[in-house]
DNA sequence: GAGTGGTCTAGACCACTAT
DNA sequence: TAGTGGTCTAGACCACTCT
């Protein structure tokens, strides 16, 4: 873990256990570049990760002090931002999210998906279909396609647990970057069947495109979400 | 400006232009700092700030590249990203953006709106309520509040231009950021009058509290948005 | 092995806040 | 005017890619 990554850890720790509250103050970036052995640049470093997390506010001529939020909503900042390039699963720890795979199949892609994928020529790509569901209740329901020559031997298996996990620890291939576009329509009657929920009940949208450390997208999927359970958070800085 | 920003910006514009295109190799980090007579860690700033707002990938061992992306789709990326803090206005530029203001009054805070202020005492608020439009067509309802002893001397007016430019300009105070949560529900009488929909449309609620750059949070809205103009934006890196 | 971007440092100087 | 965080530099060394 590099260093920055380290402070800026250990900080976030104090932090939620309550070492530094809500509203306090934190040391001084002459003392943290003391405490860790680190330089400025890489104490600035750390800390502007907390920032861009929401969980810290730095005022030039003034200090460093944590966000006067309720302690819950830090937690659920640091939840959230960790959880951002990964599958829902981190962000519902505690609780079971499963995946029912209703088609795993190969296509010729799609135009909107060859458009995505920046793909030029006739490719096969998967087709998947999932219904996540959490705690047994059915939640979203995702399409994905990606390219067959990029995601070799995805077996049906891969898709009923996490994709991601077998293209990152398998394939060893890192996810760098996504593109995401949240819509809202009303439900049609795949997803109010699939969903449980009434035909043109609302649903949030979700249009995905995944990028590789490589800057190839290998990843299109359209995510359609239940109203009760959708809720997306952002922290905006700057 | 910074040079770190003016390096982005001239980069940016270069992409835009056309001078580099989709994915072409950027010059390297090296040739950089010969180009804009910066040291390796101002060019590698410019070049993270391009990174997270989705227009350019780096690749370690290999080079910069633009994103392969349409360049339609890399001057919306720009658009957006510079438009994150502000209101729509930026977002639609070409556009009149207008807000027709239905109520503007001053309350006791509200039990949720204490809560997202951190008001501990009874407090006078701003509550106003406008419907915004785009080239005369609604597209938003939004409530929103704001302590009147941060934010002095609001007039209705500047509820019908902008908020923000008067609490920047005339206040000199600076926003820093916001947290955000995005869901989805059916709209309510109120929201289908004013947003020219059904009743029952599906509708994106838009829940914000924004902070000065002195960590209080001064403004907390709810945002209905009718659905057909409704697409938030997003890149996710790391 | 040659070449790319990434991390980290020590220190000069700047911008802002408080008193 | 003292003290805070911010910007920028020059350079050492590291991690990764490609051949």
């Amino acid at each position: 873990m590099l260093k920055y990554q380290a402070i800026a850890e250990d900080l976030r720790q104090k932090i939620t256990q309550g070492t530094y509250q809500p509203d306090d103050q934190l040391p001084l970036t002459s003392e943290l570049e003391k405490i860790y052995h680190a330089s400025k640049m890489t104490i600035k470093r750390a800390l502007d990760h907390l920032e861009s997390e929401g969980l810290i506010v730095k005022r030039r001529g003034s200090g460093t002090f944590v966000k006067g939020l309720a302690m819950n909503d830090l937690d659920k900042l640091i939840r959230h931002s960790r959880s951002q390039l990964f599958g829902m699963s981190k962000v519902y720890a505690g609780h079971a999210v499963t995946s029912k795979v209703r088609v795993f199949e190969i296509v010729t892609a799609p135009k909107e998906v060859k458009t995505q994928l920046r793909l030029n020529h006739e490719t096969f790509v998967y087709r998947i279909v999932r219904v996540r569901l959490l705690d047994g209740t059915p939640f979203s329901l995702e399409t994905s396609y990606m390219p067959i020559f990029l995601i070799p031997n995805l077996r049906r298996q891969h898709a009923e647990q996490s994709i991601f996990s077998y293209i990152r620890d398998s394939l060893h291939l890192k996810i760098q970057s996504a593109h995401r576009i949240v819509r809202v329509r009303g439900a049609n009657s795949q997803e109010s069947a699939e969903l449980h929920i009434a035909s043109d009940s609302p649903v949030a949208v979700v249009q995905e495109t995944y990028f590789l450390a490589s800057g190839i997208p290998f990843n299109y999927s359209v995510t359609t979400h239940e109203p009760k359970h959708f809720a997306l958070e952002t922290v905006i800085i700057d």
